[in-house]
DNA sequence: TAGATTGTTAATCGATTAACAATC
DNA sequence: TAGATTGTTAATCGATTAACAATC
């Protein structure tokens, strides 16, 4: 965690919150729709009424990373939103690894969403010998115990972990020697990592869960 | 929101918050684990440990809704697991309505971890006259234009919408007039609805984006 | 009894909001 | 100029943690 500092105007950095970290994408994605909708200038204000968030939470979260704004006007939204993919590092081509093709890995890897937003999944792998070497979007599958050399070799960094319960993590302490650095992890369970990797963890059920409280 | 009073022992209500009960499905997830290692007991600390959560955190977090343990010993684990499932009434079989049967949605329609948890998808809508009366789970997917007439039929109070960006808030107007109280929402955008009615989104691809902020 | 762990209070820490001078 | 909105400071609010008496 908070090992990355980018070379952003402004960083006396390790010190944005990470909850503030976490509201940049959901900014991003606003701003996409707006300019879809052939907006060129929006303001604190339209963004928060849109997203629920208050206005000055907006203002406050930006101006971790500089001064993106004019006042009387707002923001121009072509600039923030290439300033806020440049922060969060969107600018490159991610090559992703997937682990588990079972039902939800396979739905992951037919899922387009992920590369349209410059995700791309270039390995995937799985334990059970009728999936490995089957192919899906050009990729051939790999038993998990090509997991360490594979991805060491095309420095992949970010994982998808789509495997059950039991064998999470072990399969996150693969990847972690293998040298990846960020983990979305859908199986049900706390993953252990060293400090230096990121995890993030989905789990609809939990959010079924929370719902069904005021139900 | 907070709609909801449970009957339940100490619960001057309306008051627990928000991210709190979000951390109940967790301990709930955390306990069946230990449960099935065999374990009959447990404390604070070891599932905070488990969990990456504080002890003290633990133990405020539960006596919101009572006193659960003993001094000296810990929470039954069986007994705890019991008193959670009823705090967010986990003893019912939801019906649930999916709307969308694209990629994601066939994805989710497949996915077994809902029902499961008790999560019984009863309804399935798309658009797409092709895909409207293919069975899916022994279920005839319907048009969206019968959304609101089945889903009052059948009482249904939780949707999951999986459809594109675009339709997302129009669907979820329908599904609260259909008398909808909970939506999770797969399409990356803040939808609108009452007050009294909850959502909870997913987007992986936010989370990945937050993680490459790190990298 | 001695050791362990709860439930709870008070202290700390951090995040959100309100307000406003600066300025486009 | 008058109106609008920024970036930032200070105030408020809420969540987490530390500490401990109660007690199993």
């Amino acid at each position: 965690m908070g090992s990355g500092a980018l070379p952003t105007s402004k960083r006396t950095d390790g010190e944005v919150p990470a909850i503030v970290v976490g509201r940049l994408p959901i900014y991003l994605r606003a701003l996409s729709l707006l300019e879809e909708e052939g907006k060129e200038v929006t303001s604190s204000q339209e963004l928060g009424k849109r997203l629920g968030i208050s206005s000055a939470q907006i203002r406050k979260d930006l101006s971790h990373f500089g001064e993106f704004g004019k006042q009387g006007t707002g923001y121009r939204i072509s600039f923030l939103k290439e300033r806020l993919t440049e922060i969060l590092n969107l600018n490159k081509y991610w090559h992703v690894a997937l682990v588990g093709f079972g039902n939800l890995g396979q739905a992951i890897a037919h899922y387009g969403g992920f590369a349209v937003k410059g995700f791309h999944i270039k390995a995937v792998f799985d334990n059970d010998p009728n999936k490995v070497d089957q192919e899906i979007n050009d990729i051939v599958i790999q038993h998990n115990s090509e997991i360490i050399q594979t991805i060491r070799e095309e420095n992949i960094k970010i994982a998808i972990i789509a495997v059950p319960l039991y064998v999470a993590q072990e399969i996150a302490e693969l990847l972690v020697q293998a040298g990846v650095k960020a983990i979305l992890n859908y199986a049900p369970i706390n993953l252990f990592v060293p400090d230096d990797v990121q995890v993030q963890n989905i789990d609809p059920v939990v959010h079924l869960q929370q719902m069904t409280y005021y139900l």
